[in-house]
DNA sequence: CTGAAAGCGCTTACAG
DNA sequence: CTGAAAGCGCTTACAG
């Protein structure tokens, strides 16, 4: 309740003893006598003392905050990763300051360094695609994948993507379109190359790039998918499960059904994902288990830093690690058609469509 | 670059001034020559100084900072909200610092606390429904609904409804079901009331509450909302996005076209809303304004108050202010079936549902 | 207009 | 085991 609740002084005031004392028994570094020790635990707690942290950031320079960087506050993944951070954090004590990089990389630099001016002891950034994270002169956590040079800590994605294809192979799924959107983006790569290694000898996989879509606009260019169910196509393995909403939702307006006659899968297991119908196949990342690895990395660096080397060049530190993902089936992957009897139907809108059943289910386009 | 600059003893010694003067002339209080303010000026800019925030806030009793209380960071709005209060904050010359009151009101109040004992400026309150906010002892500004008694900035959820409703009755909409799924929350109360006030003499309205969907079950109860088409509703009005997209894919598995044969609308223009095929028609809000007189007004408090009355019972003081809400229309939503001849179709997955040609348009169910 | 002093609350050597 | 002192970097009265 009471802010900034009462001084260091007033506790020692109240027990005749020095502030130093006061401050060495509750900081236990042991240079007091344990009943001593003890009776300025009990006054302090009972006084709701709370100790300064700008007296304390004063005196030993470590202001027990910690930037997190995101290349775009509105990315949907933003949640799942603030909630982690902000819980690791506090839980060893340290507060957690958002900084935006509004997808831009000038003002993700901007952002560092005002974050850098509110002397910060540390930071977990995840970086945008193709940034080096360099010189920011204090400890840094970086969250990306593990084909990130560099220290990082990261899911699996290389795995993950594995678990998907592994997926849709034992359901029997032989024709697999890959949909990403942005060929520079380290984690789509790694988990395009783990879905496209796991169907490797099994499967034909074509990958799709699509463009981004101008948010606003909502005209979206359809990604065509129709066609590659004509195609033969029975699966869609979506690097997002934002793009697995679109592909899903495309579908379903193009009158595919949804397992029955093409399979979705997406990534990350974001907030929609068990909301839909069908309900979305994915695969999460332990954001949890990342934030703690990350948030325990940078407190151990933050630790052996010295906090008054605080100029240029200072080390920067991280943590290395690489924490599995977890496959999530549900019910918007199925065995394809050709494993599944049909009854007869006809597809709606049916005038942009050819309907699938006169297609090959696959093969027609193998090499 | 330079973690925590040179100290203001350094351009001091540089220019043979005392560390008061440079102080003087960097805050602009105007006790300094005007030729020598802008030689210190040139000298701090030169050097990189940057204020050590914790000598400040030890001086001054003020942080900079201000934090963020959230009822639940995994709500998809957090993104939009957290990143309109991190520009306007910053623009302003505070850190923003989050909390996550992961849904619940122990955790709420505790992370008020951390952040009390953090010495934050003032807050941000984003409250969880049925939270009186008061007696924090800091300048709190909330953000909720202009229908939350006290001090709040809000949207103007009402007229958000209205604005939805009138859309819907311009398309030839006269039977609309309502989406919500929490009866206490006063801001789906609001927008629910403004679809109603603004439909009610024109169309039948029933209202909806669902049932909160276990996440990962994701088996999710239907909503039935085949069975409402059958019954004559032609339009779907969620209060929010993720309901809506519940909604439509449910409707697209069912095999029933949007918008062709339903419309369907949301609330929040949440991330997935234009990606979406049929793209949502939704309304937003204008959370760029809210946060800009959420901030203004909180740092105006801060202003305002004296920094050493620093115990119990200090004053609240908050905005108060309504901010209209901006519709924006998609291609969910469309002329109801009566108006727009539909070519003769089977109904995929036919079994459970009901032709929805065989039933009337609407009337039906009118009292 | 400018400077010297005091002090915000803490912790860390250093004495006793 | 405990205390007195110094100082982190700043700003605000108060003198000159």
């Amino acid at each position: 309740m009471a802010r900034s609740g009462p001084k260091l002084t007033r506790i020692a005031r109240a027990l005749g003893v020095s502030a130093a004392t006061v401050s060495n028994a509750l900081s236990g570094k042991g240079r007091v006598s344990a009943e001593m020790a003890e009776k300025i635990r009990a006054t302090a707690a009972e006084l709701g003392y709370v100790p300064s942290l700008a007296g304390r950031a004063l005196r030993t320079g470590r202001t027990a905050v910690i930037g997190l960087v995101l290349p775009d506050i509105a990315n949907p993944l933003f949640p799942q990763i603030a909630q982690a951070i902000e819980l690791a954090a506090s839980s060893a004590g340290y507060g957690v300051l958002i900084a935006d990089s509004r997808g831009d990389v000038t003002t993700q630099t901007k952002a560092i360094e005002r974050l850098i001016d509110r002397d910060v002891d540390g930071m977990v950034i995840v970086p945008r695609r193709g940034t080096r994270i360099a010189d920011v002169g204090c400890p840094v956590a970086v969250i990306d994948t593990p084909s990130t040079p560099g220290n990082t800590v990261a899911a699996d994605h290389w795995g993950g993507g594995r678990q998907i294809a592994e997926h849709l192979k034992a359901l029997g799924h032989r024709s697999v379109l890959v949909i990403g959107n942005n060929p520079a983006s380290n984690v789509q790569n790694d988990r395009i190359g783990g879905i496209r290694s796991a169907l490797a000898e099994d499967a034909f996989v074509e990958t799709l790039w699509i463009e981004p879509l101008e948010r606003e606009q909502g005209k979206g260019c359809p990604l065509g998918l129709a066609e590659k169910v004509a195609q033969g196509f029975t699966a869609f393995a979506c690097v997002s499960d934002l793009h697995a909403l679109r592909a899903l939702t495309e579908l379903q307006r193009a009158g595919i059904n949804v397992p029955e006659r093409a399979s979705v899968t997406g990534f990350d297991d974001l907030i929609w994902s068990p909301v839909v119908t069908p309900a979305l196949t994915t695969a999460r990342m332990d954001m949890t288990r990342i934030a703690a690895i990350a948030v325990e990395a940078l407190v151990k660096a933050i630790g052996e830093r010295d906090p008054t080397d605080a100029a240029i060049g200072a080390p920067v530190t991280a943590a290395n690690a690489e924490v599995p993902m977890q496959l999530v089936v549900r019910q918007s992957s199925a065995a394809p058609p050709r494993t599944q009897f049909q009854p007869a139907q006809t597809i709606a809108n049916a005038s942009t469509i050819a309907d699938a059943r006169t297609s090959a289910p696959e093969g027609e386009h193998q090499p």
